[in-house]
DNA sequence: CCCCTCATTGGACGTGTGTCAAGAATTTTC
DNA sequence: GAAAATTCTTGACACACGTCCAATGAGGGG
């Protein structure tokens, strides 16, 4: 049987919660290689030398799973994006900082944004991901609106769209340099800066 | 065997053809219904009435039954965004009247338009599904970027931004749009009629 | 009327799926 | 160091999948 609640309050050290981020982890890294319709266990065991069986141990079933790399994927983006505003003392300086953060992080893992898109076109379909879906769209949205809200400040004026509108376009544009860059687009990277230059003086 | 080229040469009209389209429609009612991921060839025939047999009489295999329909969801979509931008007079009629139309489509087919973002996710991942989308999302900038022309026109001034850049915006405005709506939103349209008008006087 | 072609059915095959349980291996506890 | 508790592996299960195929049905020209 699973390590139980008693037993893990015993013992204090949570190796029992540890092995499941392990486990998440490396599932993460097969979703992210094969999306969620192509993702079995079994492949995800093949390419991270667990058993399947192992799974099960950590996890009751297959959503629980994979609502627990959401979860997780979540984390790792909220870390990410934390002062990504931090320091510019111009608006021009906050404009370029920030296409070229949202240019760095796509650069960085595209595969693990393109899982993100994925996971969040299933959450349209699935229950079961809706909430954890929605919770991490709110994290991006206010990303979004701390740095549009240090922008109207450095120009001495309030934004001029809600919370959602804005981020609605920041993802729409940042979905649309996933999708070039991924078909191999060499002008993605600049054309995602300049359109955040564009952007934030609305 | 299935009719062969010969054989619909020679009887002129192409039935065959006709019964593709009228399979490929059916299965668009389920695959928007559950989602590329959970649809499978036995629950298309299931509810259809058709037998499972019959989809590869018409169809060589899955991937080439789900391309035909993504196609066949194109040629739906570009007729329907035919004459959106129409008659307007004034820059605040057009702007109104896109934020009509989009609004409109979204209440009209709510479930094709998530089965939209849903295989446009897939092609992320599946090579053999990038072309159709690639050429649907040519479709829906083109719409847009007719649509920003005219309000430029209007104005009298040139666009401000490269016709991509307004397709993501308007994109990831949509997409959230129809996210709302699905969760039970009801001011979703109202939001997306008012950030139309917001965003087309960039 | 028969025959030939096209259309359709439903079952069979091999494979892959999620889940489960029995037992081996390992670690922890006394 | 034995015993108990845990972590992990392996094989099996029932089922669903995509694909294929032999059969039956329908329909029209000779």
């Amino acid at each position: 049987m699973a390590s139980s609640t008693a037993a893990r309050l015993r013992t204090g050290v949570d190796k029992f919660e540890d092995r499941r981020r392990e486990l998440a982890d490396a599932t993460l890294l097969t979703l992210a290689d094969l999306g969620y319709a192509r993702t079995s266990l079994r492949t995800i065991a093949e390419q991270t030398n667990f058993s399947h069986g192992l799974l099960h141990y950590y996890f009751a079933d297959k959503t629980e799973l994979i609502t627990y790399c959401v979860r997780r994927y979540k984390t790792a983006c909220a870390q990410r994006y934390e002062g990504l505003v931090a320091e510019s003392s111009t608006p021009d300086e906050l404009a370029e900082a920030c296409g070229n953060g949202l240019a760095a992080t796509l650069a960085d893992a595209p595969l693990m944004h393109r899982l993100w898109y994925d996971l969040r076109s299933q959450s349209l379909f699935e229950v079961a991901f809706r909430d954890d879906v929605a919770e991490i769209d709110g994290l991006l949205q206010d990303m979004i609106w701390r740095l549009v809200r240090a922008y109207a400040n450095l120009i001495g004026s309030e934004p001029t769209c809600s919370p959602s509108t804005a981020y609605a376009m920041f993802d729409g544009l940042f979905y649309q340099a996933l999708q070039r860059h991924l078909a191999g687009s060499e002008t993605a990277f600049d054309d995602l800066r300049q359109s955040c230059r564009e952007l934030l003086p609305r």
